[in-house]
Parts: structure tokens; sequence; C-alpha cells
DNA sequence: GAATCTATTCATCATACCTATTATAAAAAC
DNA sequence: GTTTTTATAATAGGTATGATGAATAGATTC
């Protein structure tokens, strides 16, 4: 069941954490900018100190903010995020699909890990690893042809390879552009013969790896990721990207509305 | 003597932060296991509620512990850990020399993140790009003939094709990789005639890169790696590794000792 | 086995006071 | 007169305490 059905209320420090880092990771609040000082922060939520004070050091610890004393909190340049925090991640997938950098950093990066990933799961999967990865992709088939959910059965397809690469690094990486890619996926698997369409690729991974065909799995990877851009090219006008992500500039203090 | 002897105190969260950070990084204590709590922590440091709550809100946010009521703080697996974090690499680096998993899991990021690093930065440096790394290149050159810090000189090389490759995640993943990887680093500096060896592999990227030939340059990033890490293997043995990472099991509570 | 109670532990609040840092002004040096 | 140095004050975060609220694992009861 869905982890938060009976809405088990939120601490009021995740609210106010939450509140923030969207805000930042949206750019309603930008780099080199200063929050205003604890006291107005509680005054505008209406909390304690304490309250804002812990929400702070949260978004201080995933390197959205620098706080000093006398000076304030900045908001830091995006160069210094925890760019695979899985909270920072979720603030960020509202605006990757209007964010034309992000997209194509996403996509550079699915290029360089994914059939990696699947490389090193062809050399390292064991026998409980291959039969996991073939029942998760019958799953596919089946969510095809009769009735299932797809995007589960994939989701399990790609999680199998992740915990058969063995490599912590590689894992992380790409957990962290699955949830990015999320939203990618569901337009995607909307596009009517979208998975059917990318079925045989998908075989194509499974089989490599339960041959230990390691080159074999990288090149499938590689083309089940042509097809993927490819679908999404034809439903998403892509827009030019710029080259670098902009530069942060002045430092006045800037009010943060809260709803 | 004087309470400020040139060394800019740290605050008390951080003293707190680093200890805890430390010892779970390090595996003092072991993920499944739960701190003390709160009351506890306060008597054992020495400091007061707010210190050791903000400490341990940091840790939360990035991942290495979980805190629940009725419950305590619970240590999380290195899973959940946020593996870029550069605290975290910071903490990990110690005992990255002896982590035969670590080693090998930084061994194969490395392999699929530099290369990938220098062909973006082959296809996308602008002319100040080509003109920063053909210097950074003459300060090794200069390094390792006359005098001038070879470590420093090969920094500012790997920084400048950072920056030149435009993308942020690949960015961040090579910037982790290099704080773990300066111990190693570190280590073939030393052996006589080493900076020397690699000279001409950082000029083949350096050239690919001004050319723009993004075949070219993968191909010189890997053979520098490859030497690089047979350096590595004459300087240190190498023990075997095992494939998985150990799993965390128990959950007793566990006494943390402060200095 | 389900409902209830209870002790534990974190979450929050309010109110202080301490301390580092910066800006400003005053004093000294040139 | 201009520059440098030094004192001072104002700011905003850092820390300490004591009290109360809220969630929940686990024992108790029915």
């Amino acid at each position: 069941m869905s982890p938060r059905s009976s809405a088990p209320r939120a601490t009021f420090q995740e609210q106010v954490l939450d509140k923030l880092g969207r805000d930042i990771c949206t750019g309603r609040v930008r780099p080199g900018q200063l929050l205003p000082p604890e006291a107005e922060l509680c005054e505008r939520f209406g909390f304690s100190r304490i309250v804002i004070r812990e929400a702070i050091k949260s978004l201080a610890a995933k390197g959205l903010l620098e706080v000093s004393r006398r000076v304030g909190t900045l908001v830091l340049e995006p160069t210094r995020w925890n760019l695979f925090d899985p909270d920072i991640i979720g603030w960020r997938a509202e605006s990757a699909v209007i964010d034309p950098t992000l997209q194509r950093d996403l996509m550079e990066m699915r290029r360089i890990i994914e059939p990696a990933a699947v490389r090193l799961a062809a050399l390292r999967a064991n026998d409980e690893d291959r039969r996991n990865l073939r029942s998760a992709y019958m799953a596919m088939v089946r969510a095809v042809a009769g009735k299932g959910d797809y995007v589960k059965a994939d989701l399990a397809f790609h999680t199998t390879i992740l915990s058969a690469c063995g490599n912590q690094f590689v894992r992380q990486m790409q957990d962290a552009m699955a949830a990015l890619l999320r939203v990618s996926f569901d337009v995607i698997t909307q596009k009517p013969g979208g998975p059917a369409h990318s079925l045989p690729m998908h075989e194509a991974v499974c089989e490599a790896i339960e041959q230990g065909d390691a080159e074999a799995a990288e090149r499938a990877a590689l083309i089940l990721i042509d097809g993927a851009e490819e679908d999404l090219r034809e439903l998403v006008p892509v827009r030019p990207a710029e080259t670098r992500i902009a530069p942060a500039m002045p430092a006045p203090r800037v009010p943060v509305e809260h709803s």
C-alpha cells in the first residue's frame, strides 16, 4: 500500500525542510541569496526556532546551504549540492521536465552508467540473480500482453540488475537516475506500443547477462537507451540546451513566502 | 593559555558530527545498531541536547541514520548512505586503503567515469578551457623536472577537465572519486619516476582534448588509468575482494565511546 | 487474538545567555 | 590629509535548560 495513505502527519521540521528544499531546488530562491534570519523564518512559518534550525541543518548537510555566524544562511550554487541525495532528486524531479540542462546531463549520465552497470551485472550475476532477472522480464511480457503493471515490472528488472552489478557507487548513481527519469518513463509507457517496442531489447539484455556475455550486454543496453531516447524525442519536443550551468551572482537577502 | 591558539575551534555540533560520522563510516558502530538515546549521548559528550540533536540531524540528512520516536536512532546500511557526500567521503577515505570492496568499487567507477569525462571534455571544451588545460599540463612538466608541487598541478589538470566536461553529474562523481583516490595518488607520487612515467599519457589526453578528438581522448584516459593501477599494484599488495557488500544484521544498542 | 495501558524516546516550545563576525567609528601612525 | 590600527557595538547564529507534547513498541488485560 502507498507509504503515506492515511497521512501520518509529517513533523514540523519535515514540512519546513520540504518547503525550503523545494524552493531552492526549483529556483524560487536562487544561489547567492541569503535566507532571512532565523527569527524571521520562525515568524513566517509559525514554528519555534528549533524547528527552523534543524530543518536548516538538514539542508546544509545536503549541501544546499551554508550558514555562518553573523552573516546568515547562504544558498549555495548547484555545484555544491549533493546531486545524488534522494530528497534533492525528488525536489528537482519536477523541474527536470523543464530544465534543458538537467535533461541533457541526465541523458548523458544514463549512457555512461547504464551500459556499465549491465556490463558488471553480466560479469557478476549469480544463479539467483539470473533467475530473478528472467522472472522480472517475464512479468514485463505479461504486462504488455495480458494485464499487469508495466512500470512496476520494468522497475523490478532494473533493480535486479543493480543488485547484481555489485558496485555500491554504480548502484547509487543509477538509483538517482531512475528517480529522475521516472517522469520520462511514465511518458513513454503511455505511448501506444511503447513498452511492446522495447521488449525485445530487454530480452537481449536479459540473455546476455544470463550467458555472462559482458560485451553483448553492454551493446544491448546501449540500444535500449537509443530506443528510449527516440521514443522520448517523438513525444517531447526538445529545446536547445545551454552548455554550462548558469552562474550565480549577487547576494541580497530575499523573502521566502510560504503558503 | 589563550582559548584561541590559532586553531579556529569548531562548534560543538561539528565536533559531535565528525566523531559520530567517523565512527559510523569506519565501522566502529555498525549498521543495524541503535545509537544511545539523546540523554545518554548528552552525558557522554558533555554537551546539551541541542548540540547532539543537530549533529544527528545532519547525519540523518546524509543517510547515515534514521531516527524514529520511541525506537531511537538507527545506523543505516551503506546502501542508504549518500556515498557522494563530501563528508562521508572524507570519513571513508581512511578506511579506503584497507577496505578491499571499497577499493575495487572505486577502481571500477574510475574506469567508467574518467574516460567518459575526458570524452565529454573533448567535445565541449572552449578555447579558454584548452588554454587552461595546456598550462596545467606544463605545470606538471615543470614539477617533474625542476621544482613545483606535482600533486597540485595534477589536481589542476583534472579540475580543468571537469569544468570543461560540462556535466553536473559527471563532475560530482569525479570529485568524489578524486577525494577517495587521493590516498592512492600520494602513494604513486612517492614512487620514484612515477610522475615522469605518466607524463606522456597526460599529454596525450591534453592533445586529444585540444583537437576535439573524443575517441582518442577516451582511449588516452583509459591508458592513463591502466598505468596508475599498475603502479599501484606494484606498491600495494592487493587482497582478494568479496563480491558483495557485507549485509547488516542485528539491532542491539551499542555504546559510542568518545575521547 | 484484540483492545488497552504504559514507559520510553524523540519532537516541540519558550526563554534565556554566550560567542563569533562584521561594520563602524575612534585613535594612532604615516 | 590619508592610511592603518584598534576599540566598540550590533547582528545572527550557537548553546543551555526545563517543561510539555506526541508517537509507538511492548506488556497487560480482557
